[in-house]
RNA sequence: GCGGGCGUGGCGGAAUGGUAGACGCGCCAGACUUAGGAUCUGGUGGGUUCGUCCCGUGGGAGUUCGAAUCUCCCCGCCCGCACCA
């Protein structure tokens, strides 16, 4: 063993070192253990696109603090990690470099992998996941089949949205500006058969357990709350003049019907081109019909800045007024929402009194609130509060929500609509004409219809022999892979060609995590028992409505199936901010991207993991800045620097307490990585002989310890707490600066360290288990990572003086060194001694004194 | 328009009712050095009569002994949703 350490610290050297001896000792593998209490850490699993960016270092930097210091606390920490490897990239570049979509996938997630690993993420690699590999989507078909069963995945005809870049469609969710989510190019509506997961039938639970997700960031909570869009109302049924048909339309309301002086239906709706046809008005509803659904959604949502419709020719007739009403339609009404039809109430409602007065058609007032005229032609502006009623016949004179209430139960009992609940959720499109994905397992039979793949016969595996088509489902060209025979009767049979959307591969993973290599079923129910729910979840705000809604949606399903222990299943979300550079998102386009590797290469895993945890809390955005990673690689030696300083003294001191454990009769000596718990226990100092300066900076350690403690498990606040660690590392310093090299205490600069490196380990595993061995304690210890976390001792924090900061009238005038155990009473009358605070006081009388205890005390002079 | 968040030194940020600006970056000075963009030490909100006091957390008002923090109004920025009937 070397006499000296070397006071130069070459990263790359320590990096590669640890990183093959803790994959020898299996540091980091976990299983099941009912002793300790479990902890669930989870990162979203990435797309494997080929490299890391900072947003994934981010990521996991935050994640890996998070499980390592969990881990030190004594939980048994679950850390996995895989791949979110099916989708259209790996397609796309198939397609482009005449290759598979697997070979081009794998070799991004190797590279990927290693990448984390010089990070040091501390990962349970045998738990590795990849939902492109058959052992995995098997039991996403599995899922398909469980939902199928439970009459949650059905095949119907819908408005869908298609995305011609990409040659399939898409869910709604899928969908930002009328646009694709991948490619950015408008989608099309069009009216197709698909598979859909009814999402819409869990609404409501999703809705009402937001409110159990307490550890959730509030922003996310109402981007759910606002997409599941819950709104009460009625469907009102007017007759059609004419004919023996009823228009059903959804309203919020009801209140307002008198004042319903026309129906406006959306261009699509079923019933617009038939109402028309025969009347004078066909013509201009084929035109503008024709002409409105032709536009993307996109140029639709932009067109409708002006409100534009044509009359159909046709009337209805108001149920409660008896009133023939003429039925229009407008660019303004939605197929997608409600029925796809309105009443139209100019004076109530903003939309329809723009229509109106943009088309002369009648207002009319019925409910009046203060300063409202009852003529609706000198009405400004649509009135939507609450008033008494009026032209609302036997409504008249009440005040409009009684009304609100008196209608509906009167409505309900006349047959002329039903109250009702109508969400803005639509189910989850999952069919996608794709390739590199899990086939759906379904059958078609002429004979049976369709038919469910027998889960023995799962997986339907994609075939190798197809030709990447664009435009239709690639899977569609294998013959081998669509002819087959039917399950129920033998008989010759198609199969299903569309794959899933990969978000179903992701809505139930982190299940799969406990126990990955199951071929028997999707996963085990006693390490799902054990292990679920995930206790701190961690991603990216970009799936407030994908990914995360759609996990809490299967989670559900699979709850009520009784497979998991809890209808939710991430008890706590962080969601991370993005890594920006010039204050913007890095892009290629911008070209502003840093990539990870080159730092990595330059700084070293543990200061660019130290930058990026200290340089802003974790959900706010963070500026990358060269400046700043450079002074966390200055931290880094700066702390190696201490350590091969205090090395001679503390080592010594070390080895003469290792040998005489050793020497005990239990001491038995096994391998360094096994002997976690048993050898070795903290350096505790005698304190003897210490003078000020000794106890002084033990009274910093408790206060690091304290600090980084509450700021890591009580708010995630990893910047504070790298910044009670660099407070600490100065103290250190100054302490040696302070007291002579011959009289500095050995006992106390290792139970310094000691500390210090134990809390540094989660940030800079690397250093501190470099340090660690270096300082001896590796032999008789074992991994640093393997030890607890450090206690602080409330009477050392406690300990000593403190400064009183004398008020008069709120403004500070003076500061007292006091022993911080001084007395109110005490303190009060050290104030009022102060002869600064006298010359403040000057002749007036002290009203009242208020002694915060520790740090204030306040005269208030009259 | 609705909803969520934010506004503090030259910069990233600390302080969630009790000393505003911890920690880091940058900058200034000193030490060591053949030299250093290394390292160590000190300084660094503005003003000032400089061992002093005044001002200061987007602007204004309020609550309080005390407000960056709580309340109300206004201004600005970011994000999400948006003819949802």
């Amino acid at each position: 063993m070397r006499a000296t350490v070397d006071d130069r610290y070459n990263f790359h050297a320590v990096e590669k070192k640890w990183r093959q001896r803790w994959a020898e000792e299996r540091l980091y593998e976990t299983d099941v253990d009912r002793t300790k209490p479990k902890f669930y850490c989870l990162e979203m699993y990435p797309y494997p696109s080929g490299k890391l960016h900072m947003g994934h270092v981010r990521n996991y930097s935050i994640g890996d603090a998070t499980a390592r210091f969990h881990r030190m606390r004594g939980f048994n920490v679950l850390y996995p990690m895989g791949w979110d490897s099916f989708g259209l990239p790996a397609e796309n570049a198939a397609i482009a470099h005449n290759t598979h979509p697997a070979t081009w996938t794998y070799k991004n997630i190797d590279a990927m992998r290693e990448q984390m690993q010089r990070l040091g993420l501390s990962y349970d690699w045998r738990r590795e996941i990849a939902c492109s590999h058959p052992g995995y989507y098997k039991w996403s078909q599995w899922l398909f089949l469980l939902l199928y069963k439970r009459g949650l995945a059905v095949r119907k005809k819908a408005p869908v949205n298609w995305c011609p870049r990409c040659a399939t469609v898409l869910a709604n969710e899928q969908v930002e500006e009328g646009r694709c989510w991948r490619c950015g190019t408008p989608v099309e509506k069009r009216e197709l058969e698909q598979w859909f997961f009814r999402i819409t039938a869990y609404a409501d639970r999703l809705l009402k357990d937001l409110d159990l997700l307490e550890g959730w960031p509030e922003r996310v909570r109402v981007m759910q709350r606002n997409w599941i869009g819950r709104s009460e109302g009625m469907e009102l049924e007017f007759p059609i003049a004419g004919r023996d048909q009823k228009l059903t339309v959804f309203t919020t309301r009801h209140d307002t019907i008198y004042g319903a002086t026309f129906m406006v239906l959306a261009p699509d709706h079923p019933l617009t081109l038939e109402l028309a046809r025969g009347t004078e008005q066909e013509q201009a509803v084929r035109e503008f019909v024709e002409r409105v659904t032709r536009l993307t959604v996109r140029d639709r949502a932009e067109a409708v800045d002006a409100k534009e419709g044509v009359f159909t020719g046709a009337y209805a007739i108001n149920p409660v007024t008896g009133e023939r009403i003429p039925i229009w339609t407008a660019n303004y009404v939605l197929m997608d929402y409600g029925t796809g039809a309105i009443q139209a109430v100019p004076a109530h409602d903003e939309r329809d009194f723009e229509f109106a007065r943009q088309y002369g058609l009648p207002v009319r007032v019925v409910i009046q609130g203060e300063g409202v005229p009852a003529d609706g032609d000198r009405l400004a502006e649509a009135y939507t509060g609450p008033g008494r009623m009026i032209n609302s016949g036997p409504y008249d004179g009440m005040d409009s929500r009684e009304a609100y209430r008196k209608m509906a139960e009167d409505f309900e009992r006349r047959g002329i609509g039903r109250r009702t609940v109508n969400y803005r959720l639509r189910d989850w499109l999952i069919s996608r004409q794709r390739y590199w994905g899990a086939p759906i397992p379904i059958v078609y039979c002429d004979r049976c219809g369709t038919v469910p793949v027998p889960e023995d016969q799962l997986p339907v595996l994609l075939p190798d022999d197809v030709r990447f088509t664009v435009g239709a489902s690639p899977l569609a060209t294998s013959e081998s892979f669509v002819r087959t025979n039917c399950p129920r009767c033998g008989g010759p049979a198609r199969r299903e060609t569309d794959t899933m959307d990969t978000f179903v591969d992701s809505s139930w993973y982190y299940y799969r995590y406990t126990s990955p290599r199951d071929d028997k079923q999707p996963f085990d129910r006693e390490k799902v028992f054990y292990w679920l729910p995930v206790d701190q979840y961690i991603g990216g705000v970009e799936h407030a409505v994908l990914h995360l809604l759609y996990s809490r949606f299967i989670t559900k399903v699979l709850y009520d199936e009784g497979l998991v222990p809890s209808p939710e299943p991430f008890t706590r979300l962080l969601t991370q901010g993005m890594v920006i550079k010039d204050g913007a998102k890095m892009s290629k386009s911008k070209g502003n991207v840093v990539s990870p590797e080159d730092i990595l290469e330059e700084y070293g895993a543990d200061a660019t993991r130290l930058f990026i945890l200290f340089a802003a809390p974790p959900e706010r955005d963070l500026e990358w800045s060269e400046h700043g990673i450079e002074g966390a690689s200055r931290f880094v030696h700066r702390v190696w620097r201490l350590v091969a300083a205090c090395a001679e003294p503390v080592r010594a001191l070390v080895r003469g307490e290792g040998e005489t454990a050793a020497a005990a009769p239990d001491g038995a000596v096994a391998d360094a990585g096994a002997r976690q718990d048993s050898a070795g226990a903290e350096p505790v100092p005698s304190r003897q002989g210490w003078g000020e300066a000794e106890e002084q900076l033990w009274r910093e350690v408790h206060r690091a310890i304290y600090r980084v403690t509450t700021d890591i498990s009580e708010r995630m606040q990893f910047n504070t707490a790298i910044a009670a660690l660099m407070e600490l590392v100065n103290a250190i310093y100054a302490y040696r600066e302070r007291v002579a090299p011959e009289q500095q205490r050995a006992d106390l600069l290792a139970a310094s360290l000691d500390r210090l490196l134990r809390m540094l380990a989660p940030f800079t595993p690397f250093l501190a288990e470099e340090a660690w061995e270096a300082l001896g304690w590796r032999e008789f210890r074992g991994s640093v990572h393997r030890q607890p976390w450090p206690e602080y001792d409330p009477a050392v924090l406690e300990s000593g003086t403190v400064e009183i900061v004398v008020q008069v009238n709120g403004k500070v005038r003076d500061r007292l060194r006091v022993p911080s155990d001084t007395p109110e009473d005490r303190l009060r009358e050290l104030a009022l001694a102060s002869p600064k605070v006298r010359e403040w006081v000057n002749g007036k009388s002290v009203a009242r004194v208020i002694t915060v205890p520790g740090r204030l005390v306040n005269l208030v002079v009259r």
